[in-house]
DNA sequence: TACTTCGGCCAC
DNA sequence: AAACGTGGCCGAAGTA
């Protein structure tokens, strides 16, 4: 049996089969309470913007919307959707917000709706024992990512109305989580292995400022580079976040607001600080045409025929397949880790303690269920069980950094400090 | 009614 | 305000 079979998705379906079990507690009456008073609310935005387009509006549907904006209304069409109707989602609302104050309204009454539709439904799809039990799915994403149903991946963060807030431990009990902090960022530099770049993150030097102080010759120190010079170091942050996801220099101008050709200075600056990026993606991009797949460092396997397109009128497909290529190793290796820290800390559970239970596993951060006398003994123990599993598995150069967080739900979770360093006040 | 497609939008 | 990668869920509207 290979690596992937034997060490990682094997062993983790009895990790998988209790987190379903366990599932996570719903405070019902809150998600209630929210629609209780936010229907009311939206009533009021529906009859302000049927005062404008008439009593039979329905602004959710788009194509009613599309009708009122670009035909009644007269606004210009900014962008079209993938079948080339007239679009009017948030981008291009945002952008005529001006144009017309019923805009603004549409906007507010879509994200609401979002709201209320989407995320206070809980209460009806919670089991009797007021959890919420999601299926996961362990091989849902080609790169090994999870899956999961009843939306548990996709709760609003800093949202208005705190619905992460909802999700909550029982009395006597904490949340503790468990992130693996810039966990893509790590996996690049260790599968790259660009000196630099490991080096950077050995010493605790901050990223995005050393790559930007770099880059734009800038005279303070990297950790600097923060306080000093913001606005350069973002820049540099949508570059490090782009080449993540492969992104090419037109989009990053567009996101940047700059010429084509400053953007491709940019990246070109980008990768002389950290040389064997460039080098691995370029290898990573190769192996895809050549062979129309291509495997992570784990053995994880991703086709990809379009990279192998030549016909002219197909680049764009093959563009889009490069750019999975590009993705690929970084997010396909991320989710090993997560699945073998899973595997470690369900058996140190079970070894040591009884009574916790894994309740989320999201991409790069586990959940657990904790009894409140043992919070402070496993908060302790998680960042041990988990940094180090890049370089077991394999020999990774650096380990990964490990925060814990502690809280009454998921919406309250803070960094974790031990007891001992509390008596200091 | 039941299913599919589309446009839209939430997360990591 | 995002824009690039991986996904699931919602309502509207069309089809069987």
């Amino acid at each position: 049996m290979n690596y992937l079979m034997k060490n990682v998705e094997m062993p983790l379906i009895p990790v998988v089969a209790e987190l379903e079990a366990n599932g996570y507690q719903i405070d019902c009456g809150y998600f209630t309470a929210l629609k209780a008073y936010l229907e009311p609310e939206q009533a009021l935005v529906l009859a302000d913007i049927q005062a404008t387009a008439g009593a039979e509006f329905n602004p959710a549907s788009p194509k009613q919307l599309s009708k009122l904006l670009y035909e009644d209304l007269g606004l210009p069409v900014l962008k079209k959707t993938e079948k080339g109707s007239p679009s009017s989602d948030e981008e291009s609302l945002y952008s005529l917000r001006d144009a017309h104050p019923v805009v603004g309204k549409i906007l507010e009454y879509r994200k609401t709706g979002k709201i209320i539709s989407t995320y206070c439904s809980f209460p009806n799809e919670v089991d009797s024992d007021s959890r919420l039990r999601p299926e996961y799915n362990q091989m849902g994403a080609i790169t090994g990512r999870f899956t999961a149903t009843k939306k548990i991946q996709t709760l609003p963060k800093n949202d208005r109305y705190g619905i992460r807030n909802g999700f909550i431990a029982p009395l006597g009990f904490k949340i503790v989580g468990a992130d693996f902090e810039q966990q893509e960022l790590y996996i690049l530099a260790a599968v790259s292995g660009d000196q630099a770049m490991l080096d950077a993150i050995a010493n605790g030097i901050d990223l995005h400022g050393l790559a930007a102080k770099k880059v734009f010759g800038l005279a303070c120190n990297p950790d600097e580079v923060k306080i000093l010079h913001p606005e350069k170091r973002g820049q540099v942050k949508s570059v490090q976040f782009g080449i993540l996801y492969g992104m090419e220099a037109q989009s990053l101008a567009n996101k940047l607001s700059l010429s084509l050709k400053a953007a491709e200075e940019l990246i070109d600056g980008y990768f002389k600080v950290f040389p064997d990026v460039k080098l691995f993606i370029e290898k990573t991009r190769d192996l895809a045409v050549k062979n129309g797949c291509l495997v992570d460092v784990f053995g994880r396997l991703k086709l990809v025929p379009d990279a192998q397109i030549t016909s002219k009128s197909k680049l764009g497909l093959q563009s889009k397949a490069l750019r999975e290529t590009q993705n690929f190793p970084i997010q396909a290796a991320a989710a090993t880790i997560t699945k073998l820290a899973m595997i470690r800390c369900h058996n140190h559970i079970r070894e040591f303690h009884p009574q916790i239970k894994m309740i989320l596993s999201l991409h790069d951060e586990l959940q657990f269920q904790v009894p409140d006398d043992e919070v402070e003994h496993f908060a302790s123990e998680l960042p041990g069980l988990m940094t180090n599993l890049g370089v077991e598995s394999f020999g990774f150069k650096i380990p990964f950094k490990v925060s814990v967080t502690s809280g009454q739900s998921w919406g309250s979770l803070v960094a974790h400090r031990p007891a001992s360093l509390e008596c200091a006040r």
